[in-house]
DNA sequence: ATCAATGCAAACACTTTGCATAAAA
DNA sequence: TTTTATGCAAAGTGTTTGCATTGAT
């Protein structure tokens, strides 16, 4: 497992090149709200009309995670999802019907629980990480 | 996305044959107490001199999982983990060094935390999902 | 004598990589 | 002009599946 802390310096963004097809990935990471895998965003652009090669929505989507610009996960499939979101500790409340995702950045009480049951079971330095599934209030009618 | 909701019935448990491969795989899962691969378990086996073909230990673990006697996670590089564990719900607290892991049954916590943010975001039906890792007593030296 | 379980290899699906080409800077 | 990014296809990986065979009941 790595795990990636510090995003790209500047430094190091400056040597990337603004091409058409890295924008139309980001933008429309961005524009989704919520995970989509490699295969979906590339078949969403190709649709749109878009010509980019599958290999470089791979690259892009992973560079966005080593920049700390997005997160990813698996779904059920064994998939990989990318889902744009900001840097720092947080969780994720998705929505099961319309797969929306919102980012919950105050987790007071799960740290709280966390030291609880690292002290209960003699262990250090526990981190936790969590997910919330639900229906969301559009979805809910 | 497919969920398992109910394990098999004692009927269809009954037609299940018992064979040596079977008790190896499971009895390797049981006893190793951490998360193992596919891959793991049958190198395990098979270093152990168990003749088991790599196809059935797939089968077995994903049998097992729709039994609700192991549960599966994702390990970073894509791989899927089979962990042995009582089904019910419960999480997981794992030694980021020995990678043993330990069940949580008491999440009450969790449960209120997920009923705010549930509240908070106007999300209905809202399930939680956590897991803790750290450093456990015997590994903390 | 059944019929589920196994083993092997082929098939699959997702992801990464090598290399020539295109295009930012 | 230099160097990164792209596209394609090939290679890589983990997992599933088809089918003949074995073996539990």
């Amino acid at each position: 497992m790595r795990i990636i802390l510090m995003s790209a310096s500047p430094a190091e963004r400056e040597q990337r090149r603004q091409t058409e097809q890295r924008e139309a990935i980001e933008d429309a990471l961005r524009l989704a709200e919520k995970p989509l895998t490699a295969q979906e965003l590339y078949q969403g652009l190709r649709e749109a009309g878009r010509k980019v090669g599958l290999a470089t929505v791979y690259r892009n989507l992973n560079r966005l995670v080593s920049d700390g610009a997005a997160d990813t996960l698996r779904v059920a499939s064994g998939e990989q999802a990318f889902l744009h979101c900001g840097g720092g500790h947080h969780h994720h409340l998705a929505c099961r019907v319309c797969g929306r995702v919102e980012e919950i950045r105050d987790c007071r009480v799960l740290e709280e629980w966390t030291r609880r049951v690292a002290g209960a079971h003699a262990f250090r330095s526990v981190q936790h990480h969590a997910e919330l599934v639900g229906v969301c209030g559009r979805c809910a009618g």
